[in-house]
DNA sequence: ACCACCATGTAACAGGTTACATGATTAA
DNA sequence: TTAATCATGTAACCTGTTACATGGTGGT
């Protein structure tokens, strides 16, 4: 068994999807896109890497189910160690990300372009907004236990919402300062691609 | 010269940086704080390592000035190339970046520990959020040129403030929701670490 | 006949971080 | 005398992506 180590957030979001419930690889790319995929998107190729180094930690156990015509599968649960890392890796403090967002790139140095460049990615940010809040809020509708798991849940989609609004609202007022005045709205809304 | 490719986005953050002014790497850094570090962070050892390969690539030219008593300070410029590149570079549509949010992550799977954690990791983001605004209020107070440069620069920020009075919102609501009643308002504001 | 689903992974590569290494100058 | 600033980088490591590899089952 290999030295414990703390957990990448990665490996968090994996233990945090086996609490009570055993799961395979192919479940695990599932559970993902079902939950944390707006916030927390691990590839499956990075899930197969990680899943055996969390049994060689100790942090998950691996069961194998022998199947007809396919891979056996992989069941993976979590054990107390596992367990207890994670519970410290949600205790620590918050780690700050390297900040990323390539639409803020374009933008700030988008005087080297035309404007029309700039409008097109900020709708397609907007789009991008547009599509989460649909998403979330057709998610909020369903009907939710009253348990604290579900209550967390709803705040991740609060914030996602919330974020969406804002995206909505800055690309409302980029637009209102780059887009054609009214009277050439045809022109605006038929332009071409050049 | 190495044939040319497609940039990358700290590739073009550090040419759209270089447009129209000759810069060191150390320059470039302390350029990158006071413009794009809000949005793009690339740390001085990836500054340092890119540079070499802007000019293999023919994007940056680079003229070396003597100094005394520390090393030769290496100027980069951008090159015709460079600004072709990074044209296609700000015309090229927006790739999607993996989302990240250690934040969400935490609440999300935040079942398995106490509120109080919770409350704590909301605390911090939210304090995050303050100081951004705080940062770019600031800013956008100061007198601006008319350029369309610093226009866009303005988009950006407010872009950030959006995100940060969106954020602002969502940690006030959780807050709502997770902390004692009013009336233990003085257990609230002492608590201790436990 | 074809495509989506089930189910596992590996290999090559790119991007990025942290720590290490060096050393003079200048202000508190 | 201590720390920040100026100024360059390298080395080891980790994280993550993309493409490749395999192959049966079940629906249209």
């Amino acid at each position: 068994m290999a030295a414990p180590r703390e957990l990448t957030a990665t490996e968090a979001a994996l233990l945090g999807l086996l609490v009570g419930r055993e799961r395979s690889g192919y479940d695990l790319q599932h559970a993902v896109e079902d939950s944390v995929a707006y916030f927390w998107t691990p590839v499956k190729s990075r899930i197969y890497a990680l899943l055996p180094r969390l049994v060689e930690t100790g942090y998950a156990r691996r069961r194998d189910v022998p199947q007809a015509g396919r891979p056996d599968k992989h069941m993976y649960r979590i054990t107390r160690a596992g367990e207890r890392a994670l519970k410290r890796w949600l205790e620590a403090p918050l780690t700050e990300e390297p900040e990323r967002s390539p639409i803020l790139l374009k933008v700030f140095f988008g005087a080297l372009v035309s404007d029309d460049v700039l409008l097109e990615h900020v709708h397609a940010q907007r789009a991008k907004a547009e599509r989460l809040r649909e998403h979330l809020t057709r998610i909020d509708a369903e009907p939710q236990r009253p348990t604290r798991a579900a209550r967390n849940a709803a705040f991740t989609r609060r914030y996602g919402l919330e974020w969406a609004k804002a995206v909505i609202r800055w690309a409302e007022a980029v637009e209102r300062e780059l887009e054609p005045s009214p009277r050439t709205e045809r022109t605006r809304r038929h332009r071409s691609r050049s």
